[in-house]
Parts: C-alpha cells; sequence; structure tokens
DNA sequence: ACCATACGCAAGTCCAGACTTGCCTGTCAA
DNA sequence: TTGACAGGCAAGTCTGGACTTGCGTATGGT
C-alpha cells in the first residue's frame, strides 16, 4: 500500500495502541504474540490476538510501525518519524518549569 | 473541572477539532461564531453552531483552548503545551532530507 | 420593554470502529 | 505426515462519540 498516512491522529487515539508503541519503543523486533504476554503483564490490558492483530494493522497504516516477516514470525518496529507532523503543525513554546500546567496520566 | 488531560490524544483525532486548532493557531480570542463562519470558509467544512460547540468542549478538556468570557462572548484560545505529552513520549529522531517517508497530507 | 445576539443544555439518531468468534493458511519440528 | 505454532481473513455485535433538534439562559442594543 502506497502509504498515504492513514490518519496518524486516530491511531494514537486508542490507549491500547499507545501502550503498543510504548512497548516497541522498548523493545524493536517483537512479534504479535509477544506483545500480547506483554500487554497483559505490564499494561494490564487483555484484549484478544486479533485485537492486537487488528491494532498493529492501523498502526502499520500509519506508518507508526514497520514490519519484517522471517519465517511464520512477524516482527514489528516502531517509526516516530511520522508524529513529526503534530510536532511542526502546532509549535510547541519552550518548557517553562513554573508553570502549573496539566501533566500527561501515565504511571 | 481538575485536569486530568481528558485524553488530548482522543482530541487531535478528529479533523474538525483539528481544523479548529488550526485556527486559533493562526488567530487567537475568536468566538465560537467566528470559528464557525472560518470552518466554512477556510476548510470546506459546515458543521452546526452545536456541533463546533461540543468540539471546542473536548478540546477545552484536553487543556488545548483556555477560554474567556466577557459579556456575552467567549473568546477562545490556543494552549499547544499538552501536546508536548507526545513528543516526550515517543522522542522522534532528527530529520533526515533524503529520507522517503511519509508526509501529511494537509492542503 | 422588546428583540436579536451569543451561547448552553438535554435528549435522540446514527455510524465508525473496537472487539469477538470461527475458520483458514503457512511454517517448522518430530 | 502429523501436530503445534504464528498469523490472517471475514462476518457479526455493540458501544462511544459525532451530529442534530429543540428549547433555555444571559447579554446588549434601541
Amino acid at each position: 500500500m502506497v502509504p498515504g498516512v492513514g490518519d496518524v491522529f486516530r491511531a494514537i487515539a486508542e490507549p491500547t495502541r499507545r501502550a503498543l508503541l510504548d512497548e516497541l519503543a522498548e523493545r524493536d523486533g517483537q512479534t504479535l504474540f509477544d506483545l500480547c504476554s506483554r500487554l497483559a503483564v505490564k499494561h494490564d490490558l487483555t484484549p484478544t490476538r486479533q485485537a492486537v492483530s487488528q491494532h498493529l494493522a492501523v498502526l502499520e497504516d500509519a506508518g507508526l510501525v514497520s514490519t519484517r516477516r522471517e519465517g511464520r514470525y512477524k516482527f514489528h518496529r516502531l517509526d516516530t518519524r511520522p508524529l513529526r507532523a503534530i510536532a511542526e503543525r502546532w509549535p510547541v513554546p519552550p518548557d517553562d518549569p513554573d508553570d502549573p500546567e496539566p501533566r500527561e496520566d501515565r504511571p
């Protein structure tokens, strides 16, 4: 498929998909089953294998994940470059330490 | 409401809301009606006033838009700081010019 | 007082998309 | 070949959320 960059924004709108990106950021080249078990153990997420597979497809569509087949395995790799479009679209001012502003809710 | 930063990711997943952010990035302090007409003229989007109002509420929830009441007017202001969480969560490598990678689909 | 303006609230409709279920294909090892 | 394993495909369910409709509430002008 020619990368029309199937909506990066929509891709990262889903918590499970964000967790998948987190996992891949920590360790590249994981398989579908690897990611399934890591989601369960580290994120308390227990979607079915097919659900995860569909999420990975969305991420791949968005260009955020690239894959490499090897025998019966399919390895997944994170590609953060599409995220650059966000930073470029709405430039963020430099961080101001004493600025009581919302922080993200991650563990 | 205490800013739990009501999902910044979900907020920017919607095309109309992204257009609203674009408008506010270009000109701060616009009212609901201002934004409605600009959406129509510049983005070919014609949602009803209520739809836009609801979108703005979502953006405000996410901390991406702050508001200031003045008489019967309510002015909206863009705040990109919550977007910093995205850049920090998945660091983007420095730009490599000869790198045939997806670009965004904006006009 | 009156009316237009600027906006909010609440209930209802409707569809994209997240998730499941069931079955199928391909790969490797014994 | 047989079985286990890694993954894909397709159809169906169901819920969140985008959008509309209709009415209500302030504010400001004349």
